[in-house]
DNA sequence: AAGTATACCAACCGCGAGCGC
DNA sequence: GGCGCTCGCGGTTGGTATACT
């Protein structure tokens, strides 16, 4: 029977971009019942939007403590590091930098950092690794993001499913 | 000043995994 | 164990802003 799988109803839901009062009526449910069982938090905040959605619009921009804007040079550096290590694996990724989501970090690396990382890799390759002490300082610095990783949320790079060792960063 | 190209961000789509019945 | 439902993820698209000619 046509399961629904999470769709939204493309003829029916609002679509488009969220208006200031979307925004408050969402997170003034999400307030009393939490941001889980996002249909009937869509439904009982009287959005016509889809559960998918109001989860995007939540993880992405009322969630409290997101930062917006200005991805300092350390966290960058983070991203490519992280991007080495775990793929595109953006929610992991964004697991690793405290107010920053998936969404945003997907986006920046799509525009800013593939770029950057094509430019470095095509005239010499890896000059960008290759610097003084390179292997070494890359292992070393593996190493730290492991550690910042065990520190940080529970969410321990998958375990080291993906481990430093094994797709030849290293 | 107008038109065009490029960059950036928000949102949507489809799929797979997990969970409860 | 099978089925349906919900959620989360990654890829992609669309709209707007800004830069360039």
């Amino acid at each position: 029977m046509a399961p629904m799988r999470g769709r939204c109803n493309k003829k029916e839901a609002n679509r488009g971009a969220w208006t200031a009062e979307e925004d408050q009526k969402l997170a003034q449910v999400i307030e009393i019942h939490g941001p889980k069982r996002w249909r009937s938090v869509a439904a009982k905040a009287g959005l016509n939007r889809c559960g998918k959605s109001c989860r995007l619009r939540w993880m992405n921009h009322l969630r409290p403590n997101i930062k917006r804007g200005n991805i300092s040079d350390q966290e960058e550096d983070l991203i490519v590091r992280l991007h080495k290590l775990l793929g595109n694996r953006w929610s992991l990724i964004a697991g690793r930098l405290p107010g920053r989501t998936d969404n945003e970090i997907k986006n920046y690396w799509n525009s800013h950092l593939s770029k950057k990382i094509k430019q470095n890799e095509e005239p010499v390759r890896s000059s960008r690794w290759q610097e003084p002490g390179t292997v070494k300082t890359k292992v070393q610095d593996m190493d730290s993001v492991a550690k910042r990783s065990e520190e940080g949320t529970s969410k321990t790079l998958e375990d080291s499913k993906y481990s430093f060792g094994g797709d030849g960063i290293l």
